[in-house]
DNA sequence: AATCCTTTATTGACTTAATTATTTATCGGA
DNA sequence: TCCGATAAATAATTAAGTCAATAAAGGATT
């Protein structure tokens, strides 16, 4: 079905964008992005960046910004609080809300792992052209200017709980 | 330091690229090609995938497609297979190794996915020019191509084992 | 054919991550 | 002051991943 050449056309290359996705999470994200290191697991160093780059973030940002539950941001800050690279600090006017902060230790450790990275992206940078290295940026851009930034979720009338510890 | 011109602009474009990849695995990668669906996990489902598009592979293969350990994909197998979505089958010549293949089931619901994740990943591409979309393909192929393939861990002396069940 | 090494995969024990449901504390407004 | 909403923790469970040990073949050599 679908004879017309126009679906067609464009069904394929969204079918070839995805293959391409597909295939960066299986080589850079796996290899380059998530350096296995400094006993971080991948949900912990993605915490430490978000950290690193929003501090004084609560636990609910953390939250949305990877989609993920409350509890699990629990568990995560946790493991980093006791491994001395975060800490939740008290909102002076919200008893309710941590506010996360690195430490001097989690700042270094953010800063070396980023390092990393970019000396590892530089050197797959570094084997394409002047003119793919251009059109890689607009196009990842644009790609991340029309996705849709969040869902939202539908707010589910949910009902329960009443505060912190 | 690093006070040369070109160093610094260098750096520059690959934490870009690193930023935009970054996003990209907070909106597309979570809200589109991992469509939250039919009862399966991430993991299930990037297998479910892969033993569409590789049939009679072997345990092996997956664990390295993936870059993770043989136990891990056992599991994983064993309960796609509990979901009737995938069989393991017999080798025909040697005892040790598991065939899989998609069951009929499986194979409807990889297509069916695959569907629900193009026509959402249409509907972003529909937000972008022509010439952005043109530029999104040829620079993540240019990028897909520039990442090394696999690094191999570096054969470490292992020493151990004798077989299957 | 008996022995030894290698390959392929499973099992067991354990850690981490994620979920839902429940609970706790606090804030803000009627 | 009470009531609903917000921010987060706790409990219980499932899944995914690790390493170490185990098991069964296969292949080569003697």
């Amino acid at each position: 079905m679908a004879t017309g050449k126009g679906a067609t056309r464009w069904t394929a290359e969204a079918v070839r964008v995805l293959d391409l996705l597909n295939s960066l999470g299986t080589t850079i994200f796996r290899q380059l992005v998530w350096q296995k290191a400094a006993d971080l697991t991948f949900a912990q160093s993605q915490v430490l960046f978000y950290v690193a780059e929003h501090p004084a973030c609560h636990m609910g940002d953390v939250a949305k910004a990877f989609g993920v539950t409350l509890p699990a941001v629990t568990h995560i800050v946790d493991r980093l609080e006791q491994k001395e690279l975060l800490v939740r600090g008290d909102h002076p006017a919200d008893r309710r809300i941590y506010v996360l902060e690195l430490t001097r230790t989690g700042k270094a450790l953010a800063e070396e792992l980023q390092a990393l990275r970019v000396r590892g992206l530089e050197r797959v940078l570094a084997r394409m052209s002047v003119d793919n290295r251009r059109r890689l940026v607009v196009g990842l851009e644009a790609l991340v200017d029309a996705a849709p930034q969040a869902p939202d979720v539908e707010a589910k009338p949910v009902g329960a709980g009443r505060g912190k510890r």
